[in-house]
DNA sequence: TGTAGCATGTAAGCCGTTACATGATTGA
DNA sequence: TCAATCATGTAACGGCTTACATGCTACA
């Protein structure tokens, strides 16, 4: 049954917000992703959901339960035994990769000296405001979890992620006030010390 | 000529590679991308840079000398005039998305509760290792260029990557002393304070 | 009454990777 | 002479997104 072609780690991270035990419906699960795995994975599109979900009850390790609740039809998914059994195979036989880090403000900044430095201080700005929306959804988030044991790890996860954000405020305005610095100093020079 | 869809990230990414003026082969060029692409944005494969420099080319940005150096030819590639104007257009014009981190051992901290403790520091471990190897990496490419006022802005971006090296070090060790203060303290509790 | 949110999917297609294929050059 | 590195590509295909399509429910 079912090719062993490994899924990829996406199926894994539904899988393991299933693990959490509610029952969800691909709407709600990518709510929960919203929430959640967007912060240090992705939050992957709707039709990647039901995509996802149905691949996962085909391999069995999610339970489907169609209600037609009136007209309609929803239909909720809960992780299976079996489901458990392999996100916990996961989790010890894979060996995780490297952080990956796609920071469309960094690679613009390399190539800062190509374009007038208000328009570098604007992405910075950008960035820091950006930086202040995502820090308050994510702290949000952490207070809703924070005082429940049950929570532990995703509380980690959470203030591994405001950890992240603190570094990205500190360096970005770092490298701001060097900006303003350098603009005042000398600017012909090709070496300095 | 040429449809107006606007390229990907990444070909403005090979394209400001090419930008700091030498005349590059695709090969040189993904060692280029090794060394720097790879802490900020992604390191394409050789595949991908062919590929890339083939649509750039095509639309006028690159210009590709075909050297028939004996037997082998091998193509060399600088950024055009055209090229030039529109990397700038592009760093003037787009809008930088929001940094995105894909950070599989933080995806699986989150459910650390389903593995013995000692996985976890595994993950955590091996971790600080890979971080150690990449700031070692990294560091040098700092120190290739810091004295280089050319390359004031690439030095930045080399420097945002440290700071984020350190910061991910200290959050990890701060996780795992976190983990051994929790296993000497009391385990069933539910809620804390 | 109409709009926002709930809910589910299909189709097309781009981005990028791995696998495959080929061959020259250089140094041990 | 053999392996590693230089050098260039093509093919297949997986992952994921956007666009499209559909319809219900609740609320203002």
């Amino acid at each position: 049954m079912s090719q062993d072609r490994p899924l990829p780690t996406t199926s894994y991270a539904l899988l393991g917000l299933l693990s959490f035990g509610r029952e969800l419906t691909g709407y709600e699960l990518k709510q929960f992703a919203d929430r959640t795995l967007r912060f240090y994975w992705t939050s992957p599109a709707m039709s990647q959901i039901y995509t996802e979900l149905a691949r996962l009850a085909e391999r069995g390790w999610v339970d489907a339960d169609e209600r037609s609740g009136g007209e309609r039809t929803t239909t909720h998914y809960s992780i299976s035994d079996a489901g458990m059994g392999e996100l916990r195979r996961w989790l010890r036989d894979s060996t995780p990769e490297f952080m990956q880090l796609k920071h469309p403000v960094a690679l613009r900044l390399l190539l800062g000296h190509l374009v007038p430095p208000d328009v570098v201080r604007g992405w910075l700005e950008t960035y820091l405001a950006q930086l202040d929306g995502q820090r308050a959804a994510l702290r949000e988030v952490l207070e809703g979890i924070e005082d429940d044991d049950r929570y532990a790890f995703p509380a980690h996860v959470a203030r591994w992620g405001l950890a992240i954000y603190d570094e990205e405020e500190a360096t970005t305005t770092g490298v701001e006030q060097a900006l303003d610095e350098r603009r005042v100093s000398g600017r012909g020079r090709r070496r300095r010390s």
